[in-house]
RNA sequence: GGGCGAUUAGCUCAGCGGUAGAGCGCCUGCCUUACAAGCAGGAUGUCCCUGGUUCGAACCCUGGAUCGCCCA
């Protein structure tokens, strides 16, 4: 009794209480541990692992509540579900915010060492990553706690020396000498799509370059290039014409000087060369330049390489050496130009190379990295891909995930960088060197003592072994993801066993180069299985404006800042709600100035809504699991109890339905409208009069309905709103704390109680009641105003149906007084003074006596029979039309017949209430 | 240059062959013992343009416009 009277003194809902306590509820239980021994199929989620460089942002509690609605329904259906969670460590974008920091000391990395330097990393892990993971917490997500990961642990470590040894055993890996993106600001070669392009309004350069000619005599020639990058020259080794340009014929085979360094270069010709862009001829750099890297390997150039690895230029450079890149850029065209070989400089857009992280341009730069041969194995993940294998939902995104797998280059994993998966190559020195070159043999091992082993039987005893010092790329090891977490290599782990492949992954479409294409080749190769049967993609979350939110725009939304206004229960839903099942973005409304939406507090009044339904209950019957427990006879039950049955029922079985098809938001919105039009609108009020006695029935019939009815939609929306309906589960039906909503079973929709035909009637029956509200608002009668209301109908199973609902007509439309009456024994004369409206083949009449504004009234059936009269126009037009009559489906003319006769009586019955009130 | 998506009420978006919908906002009236985070009622649309298919198009097909994203 205590409890109740708690919940009755809560005037409203006030989520956050209720959502801490069932959070460390789920939590200290571990009520969400996944057993492989448990019954059940199994159902395997590991969500996308957050970047361990801050906190959460809205785009991670999207994808956090979309996952958890289907993992919570996963389970609800009885599935053996792990949902297991975890974080990336991010190595370039960590080591940047290290690296800041350092700066910030007055120190670098390399003054603290790496050991010093890792050291820090792990400090920084720990509370990035604890921060990031009690805001999934807070998200009330239910994933397995006990079996959280992260990329650099041991087990996951074990993963990714593992793949890399496998690897370099079947070829795949390679080591060289080749031109790569390079990112001065991090100081470490990034892959092809950690590159992003952008428009830039830069110049078009013209210079020319001395021809080197034989007789001493004659006129200097000179030829002339354009290039947006002028200070390359220094490393050029050609220059380059299309072999049919006959402008420049002449010159192939002689030679010309390089400014400042007086290189003397050939001139050679290239079928790349495109006569038609600038002066058709060009500077060949092979060492910065992929193009002219190509023109250079066809034609044997030396590659020069010109730069520093942090950007600025080495000794090749000459005069300009130590001089940052761009500056270089300035000082040689101002020389250029003092001697005399600049000719024009043009206005010029064009798409520069940005590093992602970095945010600098990108230098190509000739260094030595490691590769993964991709064509092979991507080729294979293209072969599954005919089987559908995954299944992309929406489909549209297979397309993209195909194309990259069709067009994909080598993937360069070395990093320069010292936080990550170290490279488990050694280099192999005599005991006296300690210099690794290009040259240096190395072996491949998954660890030192295995590797000098290797070494020893290849090389001999007379050698030391030097680590090479890169780490992967991040997603190398989240390209294991899938597998690394379940236990792999080990493939009798229980886990592995159980859970592998997943059943799903969901993420956004931005990452499905970088992460699900690559988690495919990699489930791929190492278990010949993709690894997971369905992608779910989504898009992003944008802002008030449109704008896609990133840290760098400072437009992103703080998650916990709407959890602490509204609840999590709330954005969940809102952000669940917001989805159109298209994979489409969602523009979540924001009011900076205040820290509020709406579309958050739509739901939040939502889960309002619901606790009050629930406090309806409470107030009204006795709640006990004995009551929720107690059986109905159907046939017995009174019409609005069989009607509820039936739409939650049908609602039920399309929930399953869209779920299953993973149309989460389409679900969201019947879920919602099913509660708070049909529940909470209709069914709650057809209820009040039979608990006050006002309508006499089997009010233990009712009870039990609405007891019943209420712990269905608890369950339903249990994975929108866990914590709400875990609360109020409890507290309807007394139900211990040990039991958990979260774990029950989602009981089988119950066909037999679907019944169309009453739904329809009730339908009608709604109309009915809307039109006399309606009346009553045209009349101008006040809700205390007694007053009567005629329902007259041909159709005799309509006035049957009505005779049941006569006390609910009277208290629904607050009516005195309801007649029924069948068409023939209705006397219209009788009833000139009243208005009426007509619904289907029902006519209502209410006579007034009381006041009366016959001026607004007249305006307003005026326009009223404008309306109908367009309409009866367009009917008659379809019904005189041939074609229709003959062509289209007999119901629909049927249909269309219908409704013109029912325009018609409208506009008769209006045509009468302006003679009446003339 | 290639590809994808969007264009429907003031705003955010559903609908995808059979008489235009929801939420928010707006207007009117209500603190009616579940809920003012609410209840009842109301107003509002060349469904981007253009042809075509069809008895019938917001929906399917042609062509185009505008905005956005991805790849080169």
């Amino acid at each position: 009794m205590s409890e109740l009277k708690r919940e009755l003194n809560l005037k409203n809902y006030c989520p956050l209480e209720i959502e801490e306590k069932w959070q460390n509820n789920w939590e200290s239980t571990k009520a969400f541990q996944a057993d492989p021994k448990k019954e059940g199929d199994p159902f395997c989620i590991v969500i996308p692992p957050p970047n361990v460089t801050g906190s959460l942002h809205m785009g991670h509690a999207f994808n956090t509540a979309l996952i958890d609605v289907i993992v919570r329904f996963n389970r609800l259906q009885g599935k053996n579900v792990l949902c297991l969670p975890g974080t990336d460590h991010a190595s370039i974008a960590v080591q940047t915010i290290l690296e800041k920091q350092l700066n910030q000391e007055g120190l670098t990395k390399d003054d603290i060492g790496r050991d010093e330097f890792l050291k820090r990393a792990w400090e920084w892990k720990k509370e990035s990553g604890g921060k990031i993971i009690s805001q999934l917490k807070r998200m009330g997500y239910s994933v397995d706690w006990t079996r959280e990961r992260f990329t650099l642990d041991e087990q996951l470590n074990k993963s990714v020396v593992e793949a890399f040894v496998e690897l370099y055993k079947k070829n795949l890996i390679y080591r060289g000498e080749y031109l790569v993106n390079w990112c001065p600001a991090s100081q470490s070669a990034v892959s092809d799509l950690e590159v992003e392009m952008k428009e830039v309004k830069g110049n078009l350069w013209h210079f020319k370059y001395p021809i080197i000619s034989e007789e001493r005599s004659s006129e200097q020639e000179y030829l002339e290039v354009a290039t947006t990058r002028p200070e390359t020259l220094l490393g050029d080794t050609a220059l380059a014409v299309n072999p049919d340009d006959d402008r420049y014929k002449k010159y192939i085979g002689k030679k010309v000087k390089v400014p400042f360094i007086s290189r003397e270069i050939p001139i050679i010709a290239d079928m790349h060369v495109d006569k038609d862009f600038g002066t058709g001829c060009v500077k060949v750099t092979p060492a910065h330049d992929p193009n002219d890297f190509e023109i250079g390997k066809r034609n044997n150039l030396e590659q020069i390489n010109i730069m520093n690895k942090d950007g600025t230029l080495n000794q090749n450079a000459g005069k300009f050496e130590n001089m940052d890149r761009f500056e270089a850029r300035k000082k040689i065209i101002a020389n250029l130009d003092q001697l005399g070989l600049l000719t024009k400089v043009e206005d010029y857009s064009h798409t520069v190379p940005f590093s992602d992280r970095g945010k600098v341009p990108i230098e190509p730069l000739l260094s030595t990295q490691w590769f993964l041969k991709m064509d092979n194995i991507s080729a294979k993940c293209l072969e599954k891909l005919e089987a559908e294998e995954p299944q992309f939902i929406p489909l549209r995104w297979k397309k993209v995930y195909k194309d990259w797998l069709v067009k994909i280059n080598d993937w360069c994993i070395s990093r320069q960088l010292w936080w990550g998966h170290q490279i488990p190559a050694w280099y192999v020195l005599e005991k006296h060197e300690t210099l690794v070159t290009q040259n240096t043999p190395y072996v491949v091992a998954h660890d030192e003592e295995e590797a000098l082993r290797i070494a020893n039987q290849k090389y001999g005893l007379d050698i030391t072994l030097k680590r090479d010092k890169d780490v992967l790329d991040t997603w190398f090891s989240s390209g294991l993801w899938p597998f690394s977490t379940l236990g792999w290599p080990n493939i009798m782990d229980e886990d592995f066993q159980k859970w592998y492949p997943n059943s799903l992954l969901v993420t956004g479409f931005d990452i499905i180069f970088f992460w699900v294409a690559r988690m495919t080749i990699m489930g791929n190769t190492f278990t010949n299985q993709i690894p997971f049967s369905d992608v779910y993609i989504h898009g992003l979350v944008r802002d008030e404006n449109n704008k896609k939110m990133s840290k760098s725009s400072g437009n992103g939304i703080d998650p916990l800042l709407l959890i602490d206004r509204y609840g999590s229960d709330a954005l969940r839903f809102a952000l669940v709600r917001e989805v159109a099942g298209a994979g489409q973005d969602i523009r979540l409304d924001f009011d900076r100035k205040n820290k509020t939406s709406s579309t958050v507090e739509g739901s939040r009044n939502f889960a309002n809504k619901i606790w009050n339904a629930t406090k309806f209950a409470l107030i009204n019957i006795n709640c006990t699991t004995q009551l929720l427990n107690k059986t109905y006879n159907y046939e017995d039950l009174d019409l609005p109890n069989k009607w509820i049955l039936s739409r939650l029922n049908r609602v039920k079985t399309l929930t399953n339905q869209l779920l299953i098809s993973y149309k989460l938001g389409e679900a969201a919105k019947l879920l919602y409208e099913f509660v708070w039009n049909d529940f909470c609108d209709w069914y709650v009020e057809f209820l009040k009069p039979r608990f006050n006695g006002l309508i006499s029935n089997n009010s233990e019939d009712s009870e039990i309905i609405l007891i019943k009815v209420l712990n269905e939609i608890f369950i339903m929306m249990n994975p929108f709103m866990p914590h709400l309906t875990e609360e109020l589960w409890h507290v309807l039906s007394k139900v211990p704390d040990n039991q958990l909503l979260s774990l029950q079973d989602w009981p089988a929709p119950d066909e037999k109680s679907i019944d169309q035909k009453l739904e329809k009637s009730f339908n009608n029956f709604f109309e009915i009641i809307r039109l006399i509200r309606n009346l009553r608002v045209e009349l101008g009668l006040k809700s205390s105003q007694d007053a009567s209301v005629y329902l007259v109908s041909s159709d005799s199973n309509i006035l049957h149906f009505l005779e049941h609902l006569v006390g609910d007509i009277k208290t629904l439309s607050k009516m005195s007084e309801v007649h029924l009456s069948s068409k023939e024994n209705f006397d219209i004369e009788k009833f000139s003074k009243s208005f009426s409206g007509i619904v289907g083949d029902l006519q209502v009449f209410i006579p007034f006596e009381g006041l009366v504004n016959m001026e607004n009234l007249r305006g307003r059936i005026q326009k009223d029979i404008e309306k109908i009269n367009t309409e009866i126009n367009n009917l008659n037009k379809r019904m005189a039309n041939k074609n229709f009559i003959e062509k289209a489906p007999k119901e629909v003319v049927e249909e269309s017949k219908q409704t013109l006769l029912e325009a018609k009586s409208k506009l008769e019955i209006n045509t009468k209430k302006l003679d009446i009130l003339s």
